[in-house]
DNA sequence: AGCACGCCGACT
DNA sequence: GTCGGCGTGCTC
């Protein structure tokens, strides 16, 4: 008998181990490691992933498997080894490490209800039963439970008359049709279309079609181009002269557009100089990490699609993460185009379905490349030759929930079991992947110049306290008004940029300054167009839009946006006869609109393309001459330590939309705080001056990259127990670490309460503390324990937002 | 997580 | 004396 090692969907510290089941004889052979299978877990029936396939168990009493939920493995044997190694890493449940690895339409949905038992009926149960058991036998639990049904249900399945069941759904039906193919050769067809009986006109069009293609056809094409019916295929089918079959079929949410297919570009000195590396690297099956420093428009790209066409004449596959794609339509054309469809997309805009058959067709080895956001980086394949992550420096790369991996490691793991090459690409790397290149860690890769030459946008930096001084109360400058107006009157492009704090809109008293707040969570409601609604992002809780203040009863209290209809508006009084697009959370909420607008905007339907981080990315237009930014430095002053190096990074990079191609391009950064060093340098695009000066601070504060970090978050109902709680856990934490941890705290959360629970932190800061995952996992498993009393202890290592 | 088992208060 | 409150512990 064979026994296989379950991880139960069950995620809790008691359960996060493997259960034991028997492999029913007649799945023996079927079931394998990595495959989901649904199992017995105390009454209920439950979804599991068989990690190992055994022979002896030390439980004797062991229940069986139920039945397996695919046919082949959905996690392979690489996969399964690096889901170990998340949980270790990330301190999460196995089952999660598991679950993120797969398209969401692969988690299962489970279902209670109840079932005549075999001989009841209807009339056996209580009266107030009886209708719900007229016209079916089960009856799901959730109307039961809302109906008041729970306690007759009870007394039926006591008595005998009603079972309790369990079922295991899956999210996504696979799309399946049917296909037809030749059951016999060539020569035998011809035979037995000559057998056919003289009326038989159509199946012998059938037959005569198969003599010319010698290969399968759908069905559906196949009726459509005989003008045939389905039953007159049927019939040869019954015949054995043709089989069915069903086939699955993907949803290719891109089957309706063509790429312009282009071919590989030659490359310029620097750029040779920079990919021979990495082409020896591919090459030799060596495990190195490059960074590719290059500014905006260097060329990185063409570095990227090259060393990719290696890697799949080697046979081998490549993984490209782009930061939120659904956002970077132009990229996707770009891989699109050299690779057609050896090409799967992954990203946040397809739905659970197309998702879905984009991981299918990377399963099933029918594409070579996979290109995605995040999650991307779990792509199941088995012979991996680069991973590429462009924009290194994104944060969208850390996931903020568990398992809280950062793609980059999750790469860097996976390019060392298969002995190949990252290549992490910036204009503006993160602070720790430079310092590593410093460091010799990583190999640094350098395109210091422009293609073709073009110098970088000039960029001018705009007191904007001066502006005000001299009387200038709009929020533009007087320069970049006349700039827009110059830009107007030649018929190019601008792009104006507005750096909100965060991402969301809110509403605010004009006259007492109060802001609707939630009353669950210490943060702003947010503003929703569509149902003139506020809304808690994080508790979910609604009210209307007040009218009037409730603090000081004013009637000036209103939706201050993410500032982008305010400017939208002053811009047409200033400007009337300018066209402009708005690109914020307002206008780009449908799918597909975001990348409709930038469609329009390329064709030159506008402008102004007016819009907030969103349009920082990706957008690469030649008529694009001038950039504006309204506010710098409202990102500046977050409690992060990080918010310089993101100002200087958001700032580079709308820099860089400027003139990349003919047209030089000019930039105007508007702010109250020129001397900024992170505003100034990014004003002269000074990267390395930029690091220094940064890295300086951090060394001063001990952050990384010269510490790393750690996170606690405790919550609690009770003010009194988060903060004892916190101070036991921080007191812990000082007597466990070195003397060359610091262990910041207990202090407030920058968002103190978070659906009436309220929130502290403690923060390490380490270089080296071998033991440290050990100390942080006592401290997990301790306080699942007192989870009773309500204590909810979250663990971050290397969180990217202190909150 | 769910669910069962089990031990103490307010009711037919 | 019973129904049911939710504290505790188990699920191969």
């Amino acid at each position: 008998m064979k026994i296989a090692s379950v991880i139960v969907d069950v995620p809790a510290k008691q359960t996060d181990k493997a259960f034991d089941y028997l492999i029913p004889s007649q799945w023996e052979e079927t079931i394998q490691p990595g495959m989901r299978v649904v199992v017995p877990f105390g009454p209920r029936h439950i979804q599991g992933f068989v990690i190992e396939v055994k022979r002896e168990s030390e439980f004797k009493q062991l229940r069986e498997i139920i039945e397996p939920m695919d046919l082949v493995p959905v996690l392979n044997q690489e996969l399964l080894k690096l889901g170990t190694w998340l949980t270790d890493h990330t301190l999460c449940f196995k089952i999660f490490a598991f679950q993120v690895m797969l398209p969401a339409a692969l988690k299962a949905k489970y279902e209670k209800k109840v079932k005549l038992a075999p001989g009841a009926a209807a009339v056996d149960l209580p009266m107030p039963l009886q209708p719900y058991f007229a016209n079916s036998s089960t009856l799901n639990w959730e109307i039961a439970l809302k109906n008041g049904l729970v306690p007759y249900l009870q007394r039926a399945s006591a008595e005998g008359f009603l079972e309790v069941i369990y079922e295991v759904k899956e999210k996504v039906r696979k799309k399946l049709v049917h296909v037809i193919g030749p059951a016999i050769g060539v020569q035998d067809m011809k035979l037995e279309l000559e057998r056919l009986p003289g009326n038989a006109d159509k199946q012998k069009q059938v037959l005569a079609y198969f003599i010319e293609h010698d290969s399968e056809i759908e069905l559906r094409q196949l009726t459509e181009k005989i003008k045939a019916s389905s039953s007159t295929v049927k019939a040869l089918v019954e015949k054995k002269l043709l089989w069915e079959a069903e086939k699955e079929v993907y949803r290719d949410p891109y089957e309706n557009r063509t790429f312009e297919r282009t071919s590989p570009l030659p490359l310029t000195e620097a750029q040779t100089t920079a990919i021979k590396p990495i082409l020896d690297s591919i090459e030799g099956n060596q495990h190195e990490v490059f960074l590719l420093y290059g500014v905006t428009g260097s060329g990185k790209t063409e570095i990227y699609l090259q060393s990719i066409q290696e890697v799949i004449e080697k046979g081998k596959e490549a993984i490209v993460l782009v930061p939120e794609i659904a956002l970077t339509p132009q990229m996707v054309n770009r891989f699109k185009g050299r690779f057609g469809d050896q090409v799967a997309v992954l990203h946040s805009g397809l739905s659970a379905g197309e998702k879905y058959d984009e991981w299918r067709k990377i399963q099933r080895k029918q594409v070579k490349v996979a290109v995605g956001a995040r999650s991307a980086i779990f792509a199941p394949f088995e012979n991996i030759g680069i991973i590429i992550i462009d924009e290194e420096h994104e944060t969208s790369y850390k996931q903020e929930e568990m398992p809280r991996y950062h793609a980059k490691d999750v790469a860097i793991e996976r390019a060392k079991t298969y002995s190949c090459p990252v290549v992490l690409g910036s204009a503006t790397p993160s602070l720790e992947s430079f310092a590593r290149a410093q460091k010799k860690v990583y190999h640094l890769l350098s395109l210091p110049t422009r293609m073709n030459n073009q110098p970088l946008p000039s960029v001018e930096i705009i007191d904007m306290r001066e502006e005000l001084r001299a009387g200038n109360r709009s929020m533009f400058s007087t320069k970049l008004f006349e700039m827009l107006k110059d830009r107007l009157e030649k018929n190019q492009q601008s792009v104006l940029f507005l750096n909100k704090r965060g991402h969301s809109s809110f509403v605010m008293c004009r006259d007492c300054g109060y802001v609707v707040s939630c009353p669950n969570c210490d943060i702003s409601l947010t503003y929703h167009r569509a149902g003139v609604q506020m809304k808690c992002h994080y508790c979910g809780f609604e009210s209307p839009v007040p009218k009037i203040c409730p603090e000081c009863s004013s009637e000036y209290i209103r939706y201050f946006g993410t500032g982008t209809q305010k400017v939208e508006d002053e811009l047409g009084k200033i400007l009337p006869e300018a066209r402009v697009i708005r690109m914020d959370v307002d206008t780009t909420g449908r799918k597909g609109s975001h990348e409709r607008l930038l469609k329009e905007f390329q064709d030159g339907k506008a402008d102004i393309l007016l819009g907030t981080q969103m349009i920082a990315k990706g957008l690469d237009f030649p008529n694009i001459t001038l950039v504006g930014v309204l506010s710098a430095d409202t990102m500046l002053h977050l409690p992060d330590f990080r918010s310089s190096e993101k100002t200087f990074q958001l700032l580079t990079q709308v820099s860089g939309r400027a003139g990349r191609h003919q047209l030089p391009g000019e930039v105007i950064i508007q702010t109250y705080t020129p001397e900024h060093y992170s505003i100034e340098l990014a004003g002269t695009q000074n990267y390395d001056l930029f690091y220094q000066r940064e890295m300086f601070v951090r060394k001063m504060h001990h952050y990384p990259p010269f510490y790393f970090l750690a996170l606690i978050t405790v919550s609690h109902e009770q003010l009194m127990t988060v903060m004892s709680a916190t101070e036991k856990i921080a007191r812990f934490l000082r007597s466990q670490v070195s003397n060359q941890a610091v262990v910041l705290g207990p202090s407030v959360s920058p968002i103190a309460r978070i659906n009436n629970r309220y929130r502290y932190q403690c923060l390490i800061k380490y270089k080296r503390e071998p033991n440290l995952t050990k100390t942080l996992k006592t401290i997990i498993d301790q306080h699942q324990n007192e989870a009773k009393n309500g204590l909810l202890v979250s663990v971050d290592v290397n969180p990217f937002i202190l909150m």
